[in-house]
DNA sequence: GAGCTCTGTTTTGAATGCAAAAATGAACTT
DNA sequence: AAGTTCATTTTTGCATTCAAAACAGAGCTC
């Protein structure tokens, strides 16, 4: 097995939320697990923690990285960032054949809005937000990109989503995919900021903390 | 040693530029160098590959990563977005204390430019620019940033400084400060960006390439 | 009975050893 | 002489080993 391919699983396994955050990672399992030995299960840990989903604690192991509501508040802030980078990015260089791509799964997505089905709707609306970063041409900002929202992702949260909000969400995502169509950069990067505004405030709002008391009511498998 | 320390100094071996871009990195001389075994260093390598400073070729070791024109663009455009979102976010949050100690340093910077002290005027230039990304008060933030200009820095480009441009942008940097005192970050979100492009295009104008033939001139010790 | 100390066990972090892959280079072919 | 092939050497990647640090728990002290 690889050494990235490695990384990967573990990391899989992180974002799975099979070792819960703050939990010990017992390394002489995940070495049978993977079948490998500790040395690069090791190597592969200490990648993770520079990445910011596994924290080392010297001489006392490593640990699944624990998010504060400081620290989703600054993910947050980020991700925004780099969406909206993203997004004026994606305007110039888009092709038209990435925007009906884009369109198609738009279209997708308020399909599954329509049935209600939340984890489709989820998988539809990343599958976006994704397909924009890759729009913007930029391996550096999609790489960050990936390792931002893999640690938000990390802490899996069901947000108390209303209809209400719902419907706003799927209503900036028809102004998404204008601005896109449009080919307005600044615009969609306004958008895209307070789209994941909305976002950030309905999980915080939801009282996410990974706190010891506070960690399994809003976690999914 | 620590493993952290490990790292940082092989960080600074790769961003002294003492083992040029592209080139082998010797394990068992930086074994021999840093007085740790093959495991350790293994491990920082890693690392630092995760952190875009070092290539690994499966069975063949490693390089310091050599960067093509369009990674130092792509690195440029992410440190672009990544200033502007610190100086918005500067503006909300930064001390009065923390903006008079900016001041200094750029009254600091100015000085050295009086002087045409190249060295110092960069070294105090980032100084103004590592300040606004603290002020932000987001370490993840603060992180990525540290990242992208790493790679960048590492590498060392001499741009033919006109006495035009190093007039311009001392003028920005005036830009800046005032958009700080008078916390208006939007204005200093434009103001960087408009700072880091011309700052790209010197650099990519002078040729920054690091291909085979084309890496010795544009570097200093 | 609460807290401390000391000892045996476990776990971590790093060095070493070993098998496999790649690089080297000498001999051979054309 | 250029290119190819094969044996030798070197390097890589991983498993194992080993010392040191943290942990656990029994016994001791007060």
């Amino acid at each position: 097995m690889l050494h990235d391919e490695v990384v990967n699983r573990i990391r899989a396994i992180l974002l799975d939320g099979e070792i819960p955050p703050g939990a010990r990672i017992p390394e002489r399992e995940l070495c049978e697990r993977l079948e490998i030995s500790r040395t690069p299960l090791r190597e592969a840990l200490k990648v993770l923690a520079a990445e910011g989903l596994v924290q080392l604690l010297p001489h006392r192991g490593s640990r699944a990285a624990k998010l504060t509501d400081k620290d989703m508040r600054d993910l947050f802030e980020v991700c925004q960032g780099l969406e909206a980078l993203a997004g004026e990015l994606a305007c110039e260089r888009i092709s038209d054949a990435e925007i009906d791509a884009i369109a198609a799964a738009h279209a997708d997505m308020v399909q599954h809005y329509r049935e209600r089905d939340l984890i489709q709707y989820y998988r539809g609306n990343r599958a976006i937000h994704e397909a924009i970063v890759t729009a913007a041409g930029n391996p550096v900002l999609a790489g960050l990109y990936a390792s931002v929202t893999a640690r938000i992702r990390r802490a899996r949260y069901v947000t108390p989503m209303t209809a209400q909000r719902w419907a706003l969400a799927v209503k900036e995502h028809e102004a998404i995919l204008n601005a896109l169509q449009r080919r307005d950069g600044v615009g969609l990067a306004h958008i895209l900021r307070a789209h994941l505004r909305h976002k950030r405030e309905e999980v915080l709002q939801a009282g996410f903390a990974e706190t010891e008391g506070n960690d399994v009511t809003l976690r999914i498998a």
